[in-house]
DNA sequence: CTGAAAGCGCTTACAG
DNA sequence: CTGAAAGCGCTTACAG
């Protein structure tokens, strides 16, 4: 490969003068920026990025660490954070940890090692020692999108869960349900813990609280449809209304409503979280609740550059979701 | 950072010495050996790779091209190449095009900026420029999984696509069908014209070339969808069964089966393929033909890798798919 | 088994 | 506006 010495050789000028005439065009003559500009293209020149980086001691490379590539939830969260980290010249690196906590820390050595200059964490399946370290002084910049630590502080963009919660059990409340139960993702989960406190709140207001029952997923279909035949068990009292914490698993309660003969919403309303798309094509279309999810990856990634550049920044940006009514809610029949 | 000088001032011993220690330590004396650990671990050492990847000339890092991130039919595939590549010591970097050719050739500025070692094409969606180049002598090493180019022989890792439409056609005929169409996906394509060579040879190895039917989708549910609706209008001669080449286009298809009121699989039955999560999930689950993606993706990153160490390499291999019987296909009603 | 030394390809104060 | 020179942090023949 030709290096920036056969350009300078080429161009007729130092190779100080090649390289300012690629990072600092203005400074360079416009007859010295030509010659360059011939030169590069004569040899056919592409910097050693390698090199450039362990000059300038950075690596201009994210990385963001996601709880499962598989879950089409974040792929356009992924879209719009790499819309933004292109364009201030940054690429990313796509850490999928397959909920392996070690996997994640793998990925955090990428840091002390020059090949990345800060994190998004899309997931808490973190080691804590590391998020408290990357969170110390002398650290790295880290900021999280949709998900959070109970007890450190790092910069968020996110939605309002426990908000989202009370939108969708208001909505089945006004609909005239009243046994209404909660599907949630994993219950260590903090983002799962608000939207269980928004669903408490909500019951309470209405003096329902008797009536709540919560049982646990892992956001997946299978839980969600092992879930559901549980919750749906025949000769209980059953609800007849699941808040699900994801789509995924609302759809695995459509298939066990739909294999113990219940209609739905006759019998049974189901509400989702996160507005894949699967939900407009399952049966019936899904009533869920949408998160920005373009937004959320694009104002995380800003938030990240920002810090990385000492910028002052707004440290929690909270952003809003939307209830998409569709069509496995309605009210129960009598 | 601490850099290898202090940890050979704190060792006792030269730089030299202690990069030995860490890439060769049979190379290094047991007690030096220790001596170096023991000055690592107390000053935090972290080597810098961007400094070792210069000195090297390669990044250990390996990029895999996808059409669409989106399509959770990769996330497998991806966990297979993972696994490969970690073990031998790279990371791979996700490229998604977004189905755009444009955002592909950024990718590819990769390798000759030492940034990347290696491309994993999982695309065909490429300019043909940057792979006849790849593929020329002062080359790239390049591999592609599942999809192919028509007129470059590529080192590539796929099903036989052919065979597999076979399968699915032969099976339809055998429950009965004689109108079967198929909604394609993209018509350029060659995995998609091997899937119609495959389903015309069918047709016309039981007479039924006149009864062929095919209209075009993009992969996505939308277009199934879309297409669907076109393909089952009413008041024309419907088929009574469609192959259709994504499951996602499959459950598209379902939907407008169930708009149209069509019984499935009582007056229609669809097969998909490549055996999403989804498809067990929709309603009726899907019959669709499986391919062994996380296989695909390991035995892909070992043929780069191979290629890369100048091994002897297999240069086409060919995995095997499976028709996964479930619920929407079945005899056409009389 | 170990060290001195050169060099990977850039960038950037410094001096002019 | 331009060049000479130092240096980023490693690795690796070479010599012993």
């Amino acid at each position: 490969m030709p290096t920036i010495k056969d350009v300078a050789r080429v161009a007729g000028c130092s190779t100080a003068t090649v390289s300012r005439a690629l990072a600092t065009p203005e400074k360079v003559s416009d007859t010295t920026r030509e010659r360059v500009a011939q030169a590069i293209a004569d040899v056919g020149y592409a910097p050693n990025v390698a090199a450039r980086n362990l000059r300038r001691a950075e690596s201009k490379t994210i990385v963001a660490l996601l709880p499962d590539i598989s879950n089409p939830f974040f792929s356009e969260i992924i879209n719009g954070m790499e819309e933004v980290a292109h364009l201030a010249g940054y690429q990313v690196l796509i850490g999928d940890c397959e909920h392996d906590p070690a996997r994640a820390e793998a990925y955090f050595e990428l840091l002390p090692t020059n090949q990345a200059d800060g994190i998004l964490l899309l997931t808490a399946e973190v080691p804590m020692v590391l998020v408290r370290q990357a969170d110390g002084q002398s650290s790295f910049p880290l900021v999280m999108a949709c998900e959070f630590f109970a007890d450190i502080d790092l910069p968020t963009v996110a939605i309002d869960n426990h908000q989202a919660a009370c939108h969708a059990i208001d909505y089945l409340i006004s609909l005239g349900h009243r046994r209404i139960a909660t599907l949630s993702g994993p219950a260590a989960n903090p983002i799962c813990k608000e939207r269980v406190r928004g669903y408490h709140d909500t019951l309470a207001a209405h003096g329902l609280v008797a009536e709540a029952r919560i049982v646990e997923g892992d956001f997946g279909f299978r839980s969600g449809y092992q879930q559901g035949l549980a919750l749906l068990e025949p000769g209980r009292t059953r609800p007849t209304a699941i808040f699900c914490h994801s789509d995924e698993m609302a759809i695995g309660v459509l298939k066990a409503a739909r294999q113990l003969g219940l209609a739905v919403p006759g019998q049974l309303s189901v509400v989702g979280f996160d507005n894949i798309g699967f939900s407009e094509y399952c049966e019936p279309e899904l009533t869920t609740i949408s998160q920005p999810r373009n937004e959320i990856g694009q104002q995380a990634m800003r938030l990240l550059l920002g810090l990385m550049r000492g910028e002052p920044v707004v440290r929690r940006q909270t952003l809003s979701t939307q209830l998409i009514v569709r069509k496995s809610t309605g009210r129960p029949d009598a």
